[in-house]
DNA sequence: TGTTCATATGAACAGATATTCAGATGATCT
DNA sequence: AGATCATCTGAATATCTGTTCATATGAACA
């Protein structure tokens, strides 16, 4: 039995499938677009060393924009911009008492995600 | 009791910190700088709808390039550059067969990720 | 009201990135 | 050896991204 692979793509071999049973199963498992796009774009905001020790420290405590800024020695500027992404896409939340503003992560998803993150990284470095 | 902030950066708030406390409580849980850098790579690596699919694909079966490319949709050349920077992170692993390279996942932590993620949009998805 | 302070924001620039294209490599088969 | 096939790779390009700078907002306080 073999499938004919899409020729929409010119680059794309265009033989059948090497198994075509198995593309079958995964193709039957695979997330919808609007997911895939959801984590990669959650993934992306995650991708940058800033924004991650702003969600470890978020993790930890409460904090407002210019501790934050002081304690990773970043600029206010860069930090209220990381802030704000990390708020539009839900990962952080904030309360405002009079000028200041407190932030902390919005989902335990997100600490889960910064902790098994470590942990893969730790088995890499580990493995010197 | 209070910590004057550094002044090294201009656009930081040259004031005392907020809650200088708690901000020395999370200092002493940070990550060191090569291991928040080498999470950033790995999110970042993520942070894009193809290697999403690709990682997620590999996390259910073990697939050939040329599979990956069909059950995809993508070119083959645009997967085998992906799958060099997965690889290169150490996030895929590949044994060859003749000419066929069967990629899979190198590492639990990935498909762990995955997981967690998916459970984050799908939270998010499910709140409208 | 005027000043100071914490935060937010828009524009702009430098650096990074994903994809495409063209061609290389190395394995299989005739 | 020559042809075919799966995969890999370098260069080019168009797009995106993080930070900075300058400025705006809006709260607190004198």
């Amino acid at each position: 039995m073999t499938i004919k692979a899409t020729e929409a793509i010119n680059d794309v071999c265009e033989i059948d499938f090497v198994d075509a049973e198995k593309v079958k199963r995964v193709r039957q498992k695979m997330k919808p677009a609007e997911a895939v796009t959801l984590l990669a774009d959650t993934f992306k905001l995650l991708g940058d060393p800033t924004r991650v020790r702003i969600a470890f420290a978020l993790a930890k405590e409460e904090l407002c924009v210019c501790d934050i800024a002081n304690l990773l020695n970043v600029s206010q500027s860069a930090v209220s911009h990381s802030l704000r992404t990390l708020r539009q896409m839900k990962l952080v939340r904030f309360r405002r008492v009079g000028k200041i503003a407190y932030y902390t992560l919005d989902d335990d998803h997100i600490a889960n995600l910064l902790d098994e993150g470590f942990r893969h990284v730790d088995d890499l470095l580990g493995e010197k």
